[in-house]
DNA sequence: CGTTTGCTTGAATTCTGTCAAAGCAGGTGG
DNA sequence: CCACCTGCTTTGACAGAATTCAAGCAAACG
């Protein structure tokens, strides 16, 4: 079974509000767990996504794929991030994404009514989804812009700089998909930037 | 002065709350209002985002300015919706964006602090900001899945699609500028589409 | 080992941006 | 009422960027 530390810390980092002990054994009691082994699905198109994970340990890529069947990343999970379809999760919808495990991967799995029963019964859960939406909008803002304005070559750097473990830790084609870009186009652009 | 009942509206309608006749005199007598005229801006670039703007009247545009002196719309604003940089807003940083009317405009006003005393005192205004940031989470995924895979084409099919009334409130080069093309190449997908 | 998977490289093709010019409104002032 | 701006769109020619297809290579894995 999962650790439920690292869920506990990182509560409490967004939060900025102590967890108290009773409310650590309510989290701990209720929220399932799930180990993933490379290549696993978390979520597959046509799901509906029941359970965000958070992930104590691994790396997932969320994808989907077009009517040419290319895939293409939107998203990637590391360690203390949550995956799963927002969309899906809130609406109760058939999702049009993939979720899959990159690495074996530990996740502590919550349903949308645990997490809403939680935002009401413990304040630093409630403080932690405010916190994680607003950073989520703001993450989102600086991509998008990424995406509009920049060319191929400056997103990888930017890339780079903002997320630098993401290339040590996911092959380079996927890197290119995540980026809207063929993996030869990234090859040849990080032979170009070689000084 | 601004007319408060299509905010009034617009957070019952979000939040699926009543809002009662003292919660509504609270909202009337806090916030501010003002009148932008055509063109007239709403917030520049080094600018601390003070207020967010829900606007009641017109149509607004947000965009970066990269250093080669080219802009990048990344959102349009219309009646309903509320325009403001949000990372500047939350974290009090200077903005990077400009915010600009592009017709005369009717806003109402709200600072961070009134924000997070309404989402306490009132519960519309914080089931609204939870469904506001749950519609903002899963527009942003879509976009970006648009920007990723989409060619041009499809981006501009998918926008037609999606917000129609973009393409007879602006003009076609601020269309393109949103979709992150050139206006000529806009312009000759527009021409080729016609069947 | 042999297979698979990912990375690189080349050549041909398609797409998109840039630059420049021209057309086409709507709005204004004379 | 007309002439003239001014802002927006269209078009053409060209250059540059990215994709596609194909092949070869190296490291990782079972």
């Amino acid at each position: 079974m999962a650790d439920f530390n690292p869920l506990f810390d990182y509560i409490e980092r967004k939060s900025k509000v102590t967890l108290p002990e009773d409310e650590r054994n309510l989290i701990l009691n209720k929220l399932k767990t799930k180990k993933l082994r490379k290549r696993q699905f978390f979520l597959q198109e046509g799901d509906v996504c029941k359970y965000m994970g958070f992930i104590v340990k691994g790396a997932t890529r969320m994808f989907a794929v077009d009517e040419k069947g290319h895939e293409h990343i939107l998203h990637f999970g590391l360690e203390e991030w949550w995956v799963g379809d927002y969309e899906s999760f809130y609406l109760l919808t058939p999702s049009k994404y993939y979720v899959e495990a990159l690495e074996d991967a530990d996740l502590i799995l919550i349903t949308n009514e645990q997490l809403q029963e939680l935002a009401r019964t413990t304040k630093a859960v409630a403080a932690m989804l405010d916190s994680l939406n607003q950073g989520a909008t703001i993450a989102n803002n600086k991509r998008m812009r990424a995406a509009i304005s920049l060319t191929a070559e400056e997103r990888y750097e930017d890339l780079a700089k903002t997320y630098p473990h993401f290339l040590q830790r996911f092959p380079q084609n996927m890197i290119a998909s995540y980026l809207g870009i063929s993996p030869e186009t990234l090859s040849r652009i990080r032979k170009a930037a070689v000084k």
